[in-house]
DNA sequence: ATACAAATTGCAATCGATTGCAAAAAGAAG
DNA sequence: CTTCTTTTTGCAATCGATTGCAATTTGTAT
């Protein structure tokens, strides 16, 4: 059902169906009505494309996703995507996969599709690959990178003060009598990097030597993962009294490791994930955690996108400061 | 950048740059060359709203889930959207919320957007508003409903044998020991009483009266909201001695419950999940859960999908068993 | 050199909308 | 009943692709 059929049962032209669909003045009452009752008795609803077509505006953006099952990912995806539909736009979301490649495909993708606006989710877009993407595709649509940052002059990003977040881990542990702390982090993603140095300064503020900075690395974020490096880390050093983790996932699997070997936490072993997520919430004990502020982060990102939507500056960068909840597991 | 604009460049007609972008025959060597070199030069990639118009075909497909952040329908969503981008289909993933009237909103909107296939994701979506939606805007094109089913021509279903599991899992119960059991459900979900007529079946068979079958009826599936009922249920009839609930996440809810309490499980209490979810794989002591066969029913809804979106057969109903996976909560 | 077949290329219509401008109809004034 | 406005309406171009058919170029055989 085209607008065409519409125009040829009603006994008019294309041009006042259309203006009837888009209330445009100056069609009579009559006809109007007319139109109208046509449209309704075929449910006619305009085709997007065709009408994205000649009025040069999709009004799509696009929210990239490295892996949609990630619950702090998807949380903040879903406060974006209520924030701009309310607004006309129809986002789609997608989950790249973790390769790099298929992150920069996945943009060529987005080009395609001619969307106005973009999302990414999560610092493991800052790579070179997808650096070059954006700039070969989509060099000059508003992009807003959630929890990390690419410097180019189309993109903005709103970001969380990891760094110092941790140091703040940091010194709690050392209120809490630890002082001999080990931090895991997953290595493939950018972020980690930035926690890790609050780590190291942290420690280091303390007093802490060079060598005493335990730090190990993982290649999968998973509670298995975390289970599996916590074992190794209490077996290789049993005088460790704090870990920090990277995410409540991982610090998930510590804490079961923990109560494997019948290790008390906090008394001898305290806890400390980052997120903020459900994990940390069910678990026994309930994690310490630091919250990386998503809701804040992911409103943030909606209303500097809108803003990139409607023809605004451009290339911000926007911090927030994480807090620290204190529960169970310190 | 149009195909019009390289066709200039080129000193050629649009039609050829075309020929040569879509690798059709009959286009001389030295001019294929000259238009790649230009394609690439400008990193042209054609607009998928205008090829669609013309195709008549926009190898797009609607996932649409009523809340995002519930892990297995994202779990679900990323299995069924590897598979279709796979074949050449882009994915847009929505959260519509749970009120009706936006379900059947967003069901335009995925007109508007002349998508060739819908997945719906939860038995969420099994209401009238939806069903009337889907008569009005998408009556002829393929959708299949993951764990529920519509009966409408075009609208497939991929279930699992949910009265029949909780069935299992009662007289999992029963072999230990536990026969004063309780279950909960969240009533917004139209699945869930299905599950709830397996119970009753279950109980019965097993000798249970009428006024046995202890069943609680929340409205918010959530860690606290079974922490909340768990409580009640425990203080109501602290003769209970195994509680089935309808999702991890709120059986999770229930094991916290039941550790404030100082209530040994299973010793005193058992619980059991459905899901399989990694809830209930994180906390202490480990879920006893349904496994809902999710990653086969996604699969199978891709493929029923696919064939759909080839022009094959619809309206299918495919039943999948579900499989109790014991671990230490029972 | 000529005729004819084969390989290339371009023209123009099409997909389903929107919109400026001209034409037609309706209404107002003389 | 004109004439001049003011409303309504329709024509035709446009957006960015694809494709059947005709036109042109090239190659081959005579």
């Amino acid at each position: 059902m085209t607008i065409y059929d519409i125009a040829r049962e009603a006994g008019v032209a294309a041009s006042t169906v259309s203006r009837v669909i888009n209330n445009r003045p100056g069609i009579k009452k009559e006809t109007r009505q007319k139109v109208q009752v046509l449209l309704k008795k075929y449910n006619y609803i305009p085709d997007a494309a065709a009408r994205g077509l000649v009025m040069q505006s999709t009004r799509l953006v696009g929210i990239l996703i490295v892996d949609i099952r990630v619950a702090h990912h998807t949380e903040s995806a879903f406060v974006i995507e209520q924030e701009l539909t309310k607004r006309g736009y129809c986002c789609i979301t997608m989950g790249t996969g973790p390769r790099d490649e298929d992150k920069a495909e996945y943009i060529r993708i987005l080009e395609q599709r001619r969307v106005e606006g973009v999302i990414l989710m999560g610092s493991m877009f800052e790579t070179d690959a997808v650096r070059e993407s954006i700039k070969k595709h989509l060099p000059r649509v508003p992009i807003v990178m959630v929890n990390g940052y690419l410097d180019l002059p189309n993109v903005s990003g709103v970001i969380v003060d990891e760094d110092t977040g941790v140091e703040k881990c940091v010194d709690l542990l050392y209120a809490r009598g630890k002082s001999r702390l080990a931090f895991v982090l997953d290595s493939r993603s950018p972020s980690n990097f930035r926690k890790q140095q609050g780590f190291c300064d942290g420690m280091k503020r303390h007093g802490a030597r060079e060598e005493e900075l335990w730090k190990y690395e993982m290649k999968e974020s998973s509670v298995q993962g975390g289970y599996d490096i916590t074992m190794q880390i209490l077996k290789e050093r049993p005088e460790i009294q704090g870990i920090i983790y990277t995410i409540d996932l991982v610090a998930v699997g510590g804490v079961r490791a923990a109560y494997d070997l019948g290790i008390p936490v906090p008394e001898r072993l305290a806890l400390v994930g980052i997120d903020n997520s459900i994990y940390g919430e069910i678990c026994i004990p309930k994690l310490t955690t630091l919250d990386n502020r998503l809701q804040a982060l992911s409103e943030s990102a909606a209303s500097i996108l809108r803003e990139g939507l409607e023809g605004k500056v451009q290339n911000k960068k926007l911090m927030m400061f994480s807090e620290i909840i204190e529960r169970e597991s310190t």
